[in-house]
DNA sequence: TCTGGGGTCCTAGGACCC
DNA sequence: TCTGGGGTCCTAGGACCC
């Protein structure tokens, strides 16, 4: 039998915390974002979209639209605590909870279904609703479907505090019309493409895929399946309500002015670094590769982003060693270009539990070749692990 | 005043091993 | 003389999402 799985999207979370902090801002215009000179809006109340301000765009240029504009600076530890309020309420329905990033998640709710009838069940899920409004004052748009995609394109179609129901044979009347950009998955470089190519609604590609339009066909590789499965309700449809670690964690800073000044730059990504090791630290991994992300600052090139990176032998978690190495991995790449912004990364991450490890990384000081590491990657045990650690990970959806 | 910052995944070319 | 082919890792870059 199909699934009923549910993606849960907070609406302007940001925004919507701050008005709970702070009630007189509901009903203005109200940003979270950067205030300094290179700000940007992260997010916006409606109010302020009415102005035409979005999410993206250069603070000034939100205030010119707009002189009212109250900015929040933003205060991520209370977002992340009441992201776990949100995952703690949805709880009370069910564990199978996939938290995707800080403000959605998906649900299996096929267990629940179960226990009802069709409008019951709808019921069931306003009130839902309306329950994480009265005990966090959140509100959030609901989709509704038989696979983690139309789930996901469900939550976006009405908002804010939504419903949308999308069963397989809804597909065409609810999706097919939109505009080929609200394509999860299609963002702005693809959609123009897909547009000068004749291809406007989300139905356009459908129908060109399906009638093997060589043009779109070769265009979209080995995805071409992937998206008429999702079109057809076939996709992944597992909710994995397991731990997800990361991946990669890191640091980009955009530097108040541009600056080729070595010295500048250098104490800045020093500072950087240290910050990203002690992230890092805190999480109880081991990494492998160390990646700079310059921002050129040269507007000819569009700020082009260039990245050098570099890889361990072996898995460390060594501040010595990374440290060391990142400041090798500067003074080599570092040519004098003006920069407008430096990150510092450390990627190819793995839970140190996941890995048995011999490690001398101690000796690094003394000859840091010598470090040996013997590894043996365990598969994890993701069943007893719980899903409230809060990271971005992706939809399963276009992995095959 | 002039476009952030946290991530993920995919691809392609080259190096290297067998 | 001439130079296969599979597999894997590394590096750099691109696209996308929130």
């Amino acid at each position: 039998m199909a699934k009923i799985i549910l993606h849960i999207d907070l609406n302007q979370f940001f925004v919507r915390c701050e008005e709970i902090k702070n009630p007189q801002l509901i009903g203005k215009p109200v940003a979270v974002g950067g205030e300094g000179r290179r700000g940007i809006i992260s997010t916006c109340s409606y109010k302020a979209r009415e102005y035409g301000i979005h999410s993206g765009m250069p603070t000034f240029q939100a205030k010119m639209l707009c002189k009212d504009l109250i900015i929040c600076k933003g205060d991520y530890r209370y977002y992340e605590l009441m992201s776990k309020e949100f995952i703690n309420y949805i709880r009370k329905y069910t564990l199978k909870i996939e938290q995707m990033s800080i403000d959605e998640c998906f649900c299996d709710f096929t267990d629940v279904y179960n226990k009802f009838k069709h409008e019951d069940f709808l019921k069931l899920v306003k009130k839902m609703q309306d329950g994480l409004f009265q005990e966090t004052k959140l509100k959030c748009s609901i989709g509704i479907a038989p696979t983690r995609f139309l789930a996901k394109m469900g939550s976006d179609y009405k908002k804010p505090m939504g419903i949308t129901v999308i069963r397989k044979k809804d597909i065409k009347d609810i999706l097919f019309p939109l505009s080929v950009a609200k394509y999860f998955g299609i963002g702005k470089k693809t959609a123009p493409k897909l547009e000068r190519a004749g291809i406007k609604t989300i139905g356009d590609l459908y129908y060109s895929l399906k009638s093997e339009n060589e043009e779109i066909y070769n265009f979209f590789g080995k995805f071409k399946d992937d998206i008429i499965n999702q079109l057809e309700g076939n996709s992944n449809d597992e909710v994995e309500s397991s731990f997800d670690f990361a991946k990669s964690i890191g640091m980009t800073r955009t530097l108040d002015y541009d600056t080729n000044e070595k010295t500048v730059i250098k104490q800045f990504y020093i500072r950087l670094v240290n910050n990203v090791i002690d992230n890092f630290l805190k999480e109880d991994m081991l990494c492998k590769t160390i990646q700079i992300t310059y921002k050129d600052a040269s507007c000819e090139t569009g700020f082009k982003t260039n990245t050098v990176s570099k890889s361990f032998k072996d898995y460390t978690n060594s501040k010595d060693l990374i440290y060391a190495e990142a400041l090798k991995l500067f003074e080599s790449s570092f040519k004098n270009e003006t920069i407008r912004l430096i990150g510092f990364t450390l990627k190819n991450l793995v839970p140190k539990h996941d890995i048995k490890v011999q490690m001398t990384f101690d000796n690094y000081s003394r000859h840091e070749e010598e470090n040996k590491t013997q590894l043996l990657i365990n598969k994890l045990n993701r069943e007893t692990k719980k899903t409230t650690f809060m990271r971005l990970s992706d939809l399963k959806d276009n992995k095959k």
